[in-house]
DNA sequence: TGACAAGCCTAAGAGCATTAGGTAAATTCC
DNA sequence: GGAATTTACCTAATGCTCTTAGGCTTGTCA
């Protein structure tokens, strides 16, 4: 019998394509395993159960994510750097909508992979964010609201909310207006 | 051997009750069952299995909000009806995790119960945005920021994913602050 | 070549939703 | 009041899920 040659991260490679393509609770070790060619108490070998490989798929994405936002917001700053990280943040979540959705449990923690990525996320609002002159804890509220705003909007999306027939581009751009302008006018104690 | 007397009501209130004191996913047709004293299949007298449950259980989270949110805004109007809205909804999300959960997935078809109610709730921000004399594509834009606002908070919120020990009440304020602006200051082709 | 670790296997248990078919209680009708 | 019917619940059984235990085989390394 020849070996499938699996690690942990081909195992959360499988699952990640799982969940994008159909959806995270389509991700089960049996449909994860019988796609690995696989019996799925192989599995265990390399991952610690089903909710160790949602975490990693979570962290997996946060990282991802960051990584993305990071690159977008890169030399541009205020409206420019909100734009493109919302786009970015937009198009990440439509394109992996599992991962997304493996994204959202909070990791138990503060160490680990999970949390740190989310730090990172965290992060690279922060940034963006220096531009328009906000501080200490007016800063970490912009980064609230802006999470907050891009996270529903994104949601709603995947979950199919939005259900007229209206531009949601258009909808997105109002968004990102109404916190640039909320940024920038002073809502934060200018 | 007596009768529990239950129907579909009853079924839904227990659900209810068990997804806001544990959780969603802790909603089961066994634990729901051994609840009311019942075998899970008597369950199926009332209604049509787990994802059924779940659709009511929205249903009926989407209709008590939308009543909510109704007697909020009465009387009301731009920043005092947005703000009250804004208040409702979130203290709703928090009292109600396990209902605001199952809210979440869209419902399959425009008829029935669920969608009626997700109508309702999209009246209830329409008519808050009445004070600010939005008009046609403009006016669904300005909800889809709304819900979107809303929605993100409260959902990062009862997900635990803000983690500083910093207020969230404020937070929720500067939210707030930046939708009211952004309404009367014409991100919305004013 | 022999020791050992790594990777996969089968077998088995427990929990879950769900269907099929039977029984007893409540209700309706005469 | 008694018979027929509907309603509410039951047991039994199927097939799915994750998970643990223990064994075999393949590859690696001294």
């Amino acid at each position: 019998m020849p070996r499938a040659g699996l690690d942990a991260e081909a195992v959360v490679t499988a699952a990640a394509e799982l969940a994008d393509t159909e959806s995270l609770e389509a991700v089960t070790l049996a449909r994860l395993a019988h796609r690995l060619g696989v019996r799925s108490p192989s599995l265990y070998g390399h991952i610690a159960g089903l909710d160790d490989l949602r975490r990693r798929l979570g962290a997996r994405g946060a990282r991802e994510l960051a990584g993305a936002l990071t690159v977008a917001a890169a030399g541009r700053s205020r409206l420019a750097a909100l734009r493109a990280v919302a786009e970015t943040y937009r198009e990440y979540a439509r394109s992996h909508p599992g991962t997304y959705a493996a994204m959202q449990r909070a990791p138990d923690d503060d160490s680990g992979e999970a949390a740190s990525a989310g730090r990172e996320l965290v992060a690279v609002i922060v940034a963006v964010l220096d531009g328009y002159a906000l501080r200490g804890d007016e800063a970490i509220h912009a980064v609230r609201v802006v999470r907050a705003a891009l996270h529903g909007f994104t949601l709603l999306e995947s979950e199919g909310g939005f259900r007229l027939p209206i531009s949601l581009e258009d909808s997105y751009q109002r968004l990102i207006g109404v916190l640039d302008r909320g940024l920038a006018d002073g809502v934060f104690a200018g």
